[in-house]
DNA sequence: CCTATTTTTGCCAGTATTTGACAAGTCAAT
DNA sequence: ATTGACTTGTCAAATACTGGCAAAAATAGG
């Protein structure tokens, strides 16, 4: 599992009988990009997210949620600690959440 | 509550009443450095933890989980997501460990 | 097997981001 | 006013990331 937001979009593409070559132009990219997209060595950005929920008729939150968990992942994979640091971050987020 | 890791090796620094100018020559730095890390300006490097854990004598660990909290905070912090990716994260790693 | 099409990979140059180093600044104590 | 500690801003160098192309590899159909 290299990447879940790439397996994600390339499940749906595949369900939907699309080639890379038909959605590409339309996030402005060429097919060896978005090739690499859905294996995971190279990250969507961020902002075209809505665009290819919507090519794909998925909801963009399902996306973002899979594609922000792909940078948290590249953050903590190979670490010993991780779950540590995501109790932390939790917590934290928890308190800047009553702050506001 | 900028950065988990700088407030707490400041506080660790003060606590002992040690000089950024003591420290930094021992990580290599100069002081205008170790102070922007210390305020979440910079992120120190993560090979360079062990060091200042010994510097400030406390454990590796806790130091690493806090620098570890800091990387994931910034990915997730302006995100209405961030408590979904999280918990897809720690799926992952939790079906990751199992694995092996 | 041969061909056509799709997908993958490697490479490189351009771009963006991060870093290190320095200089100048503030602030507090005296 | 001077000293020492810390902070801030700037800028060039180093690093990492991206887009685009070309060629290789895989897949499908005859």
């Amino acid at each position: 599992m290299e990447s879940q937001f790439g397996e994600k979009i390339r499940a749906l593409r595949e369900k939907q009988q699309l080639y890379l070559r038909q959605i590409a132009p339309l996030l402005e990219m060429d097919t060896a990009q978005l090739s690499k997209i859905e294996k995971g060595m190279r990250q969507l950005k961020r902002e075209q997210i809505p665009i290819i929920a919507e090519i794909l008729k998925v909801s963009s939150d399902e996306l973002m949620t899979l594609w922000l968990a792909d940078q948290i992942y590249a953050v903590v994979k190979d670490e010993k600690l991780a779950n540590e640091a995501m109790q932390v971050t939790e917590e934290k987020i928890r308190f800047k959440k009553r702050k506001k």
